[in-house]
DNA sequence: GCTCGTCATGTCAGTTGCTGTCATCACCGT
DNA sequence: ACGGTGATGACAGCAACTGACATGACGAGC
């Protein structure tokens, strides 16, 4: 007999999305979410900083694998194509099922702007950073932090066409056509 | 005599202002700045939607009137060309006792994470009423968003060069400068 | 096999952001 | 004079979050 069901974190990021798919973000309280993972309220303030941040736990692995694919890019690529083949990276094997869930997890986001907030402080933190190993690269500034935001909107962009798009279509090529476009606005060829 | 002072907006965004520099936010209440103004607590929230929204006032301005130069643009320009235009619209002029006030103010959001969330989804705005205005001009999708969202990582990251910069520098420069960074990113070096 | 420290969790009380509802009372037009 | 309007105050209440302390299973070492 086991004092603690285990995986506690996951088990409120599941309640959580449950919970916020059903009834919407405002009308479910966190001691809501702690009660169907069989815990309590002051225990998913100790496994999330705030009722908003369950909803983003893979931002920092994303993160994480974005810069690690950066740093390991061929040295004489322009910094557009060094990120444009990071996150072509990630974005390889983004389709099926995994559409599913992020179909679910984008609704719940786009109906409250306290979501869409914290989305977008993810994203920037994720261009901090690529900005940062673009700089490790010997790119300068302002040219690092631009190109690290403008491919972050790209992946931006492509993600919400992909995710409101059919089934059965792959992120990777939207994302691509993205960062084309990205290309001839910014005037490369 | 008057029954209400005048202008509760104004007074209220005033000891919002100084009281979150003088203390830090969050070691302010909402009490204490309607206190300071003359109000009380459920008055801020009539003028304004949350604690952070009274540093937010002055954006719907920007963006009116960055919609309103894209819209006179010269038909004939590439979107970004349009877009910068724009935005050196508003710039010129932004410098000298603007800096005091935007240097207090944006320690303040700096300081806090709930403030840049905020700042975030207004430039985030932004971004998106000026890719409908583009759309306007017959840019097409996803390059009316591509731009719009890079112009305007081009906007904060030259503001927040100016921001931190020299006093008695001009935000137009600047600004130019970050455009013409961004033009350079899909190509080599 | 007992003890002791550790760690995940629970309990409880408190502050504060924010909302709904109703009352007040100067001002303005008729 | 009178009634409507609009800005404000007063008050009650909920829920997000925090700090402090208690509890009890587990493993390490004796």
């Amino acid at each position: 007999m086991v004092r603690w069901q285990p995986d506690a974190h996951g088990r409120l990021q599941q309640a959580a999305m449950e919970l916020y798919v059903e009834r919407g973000f405002d009308q479910v309280t966190v001691a809501d979410i702690a009660e169907r993972a069989g815990l309590t309220e002051r225990t998913f303030f100790r496994y999330f900083a705030d009722k908003r941040e369950v909803l983003f736990a893979g931002s920092s692995a994303l993160q994480d694998r974005l810069v690690a694919s950066v740093a390991a890019a061929p040295a004489d690529l322009a910094p557009l194509d060094v990120l444009a083949l990071a996150f072509d990276d990630v974005a390889t094997g983004f389709f099926g099922e995994g559409l599913q869930h992020a179909r679910a997890r984008q609704s719940v986001v786009d109906s409250h702007s306290g979501l869409q907030e914290r989305e977008l402080i993810k994203m920037a933190a994720i261009a901090s950073t690529l900005a940062d190993a673009l700089r490790r690269r010997r790119v300068q500034e302002p040219a690092a932090s631009l190109a690290a935001e403008s491919a972050v909107a790209a992946f931006r962009i492509a993600f919400a066409r992909w995710v409101s798009g059919d089934a059965g279509e792959r992120l990777a090529p939207v994302m691509s056509e993205s960062f084309a476009a990205l290309r001839t606005i910014a005037g490369g060829r």
